[in-house]
DNA sequence: CAAGCTTGTTGATCCAAGTCAATGCGATGG
DNA sequence: CCATCGCATTGACTTGGATCAACAAGCTTG
């Protein structure tokens, strides 16, 4: 793999058992600047840590959660990468997002009581498991995590009205190119390269996701290579020209 | 105009001052049943009626709010249609919903205190003004309250990941359908016809929302009249048989 | 009520992306 | 180490929807 891993400070074999529930803790993740505690204070972060015992394991192909579940618990990425996606009724799916470490799922179950969509790994993941009953109830005691909810899923609307552009109004090459920005900025986030991505999806999931078949995905790939913007090697994928892919998006070719 | 209007109750020129008050009142708004109050006791909804002082005409065509505008209130629909759109660089713009009496707009600029989309009025409308700040404050101390907003953004977020499917998946004649069955479910929710639906956009705003040009709506339309499926004239639609349009979709053709 | 908009329909043509098919290439496992 | 399998690439051909264009049908407005 070649990627770093974000997640180097915890020796999977701790021989200290009370050290599971330290290392269980948004207090001492590295992600706490991404994740749900943003904007706590650390006494407000230490009563988070109350709730965010459980870590779950979730295996490269395993579902998290699918569609009809019981929702009880949002969910935040620790370290891997997920998509999430719905389907018709005649069995074609649209993945409606990837979703990396930070990143918080299951935001649609909120709403009724279940589920409405699928959440499947897409490498080896770790997920801190957020009992969203006593979530709420804390989040009416502490006020910033009140507002943290309620900015995650805003930012989560906003994200979607930002697909739902892509999809209805750009064509395939621009999707390509979107898509490819995007994760850039969400690696360089999190304090990875920009320019050295490395895909984590077919290119059947990445073409479900823009709304296109596979082989276009592949082909608008070739073609921003063969521009000179861009190296890729199946999954791995350098941005030669970031400021040209940029361009590429701000004013329609 | 062809459509019945849900709000009878209220005389627009009510002498009594007081009234004024107990008209801006959610407890006996006949919408309470689908708007923000859902879930919420007497009681509660008494408490939710201090800060709904205020309502806003909006007319045909002008904005509800702006990309860009400082976000301060939600605001629920009373009467009246409006449209969200965003807009790409080049000016591209794509309409990400449409929306009617009872659901609430602008969850979108909590996230960053910024509204992220414009929202236009499709018809003369009339809106209720929900001062984010204050209804915040009161879901801290209304469980009930609380749970709705969540709800109200999860289940935004569930009809997004709706026309994600739809731009991603459908093609040009099931959006079109997806879209009548869902306005024509939406419709029926408040009390009027499933099967008789008076458009309030144009084709263009509609092909924007669908993904596809003003060209194909039409043609989609023609040919589902043309199939005996409904019948269209301008912005009226007769849906005449509607387990035959739902099966459309079940299956894919 | 005629002139001029805006909106909607329909036809003819074109092209971006889909479909079908062959090939390549890396990983995995017997 | 070779066979297999899943994934990706590329080419040839097809097609659904876009584009361009003409026209119709309501509305405004003078």
């Amino acid at each position: 793999m070649s990627t770093p891993t974000p997640d180097q400070t915890l020796p999977e074999g701790a021989f200290l058992q009370g050290l599971q529930s330290l290392r269980a803790a948004c207090s001492n993740c590295n992600l706490r600047e991404l994740c749900l505690p943003v904007g706590l204070s650390a006494d407000e972060m230490q009563r988070v840590d109350e709730l965010v015992r459980t870590r779950r394991q979730v295996l490269r192909g395993e579902h998290l959660f699918r569609t009809g579940d019981a929702f009880h618990s949002l969910v935040a990425v620790r370290t891997g990468f997920f998509k999430t996606k719905v389907l018709l009724a005649d069995g074609r799916e649209q993945v409606t997002g990837f979703h990396m470490a930070g990143e918080v799922i299951g935001l649609d179950g909120i709403g009724n009581e279940r589920h409405t969509c699928d959440a499947v790994a897409l490498e080896d993941s770790e997920v801190c498991v957020l009992p969203y009953g006593r979530l709420a109830g804390l989040s009416r005691e502490v006020e910033a995590l009140h507002r943290r909810l309620h900015q995650i899923m805003s930012s989560e609307i906003v994200r979607e009205h930002g697909v739902m552009l892509l999809l209805g109004s750009m064509r395939a090459g621009e999707r390509v190119v979107a898509f490819l920005l995007n994760l850039s900025r969400r690696l360089a986030m999190r304090g990875y390269s920009e320019r050295d991505l490395h895909l984590r999806m077919t290119r059947e999931e990445l073409g479900s996701y823009l709304g296109v078949k596979l082989e276009t995905v592949s082909r608008a790939l070739s073609k921003l290579q063969a521009d000179g913007l861009l190296e890729v090697s199946r999954r791995n994928v350098r941005l030669l020209d970031l400021p040209a892919l940029r361009a590429l998006l701000a004013k329609s070719e």
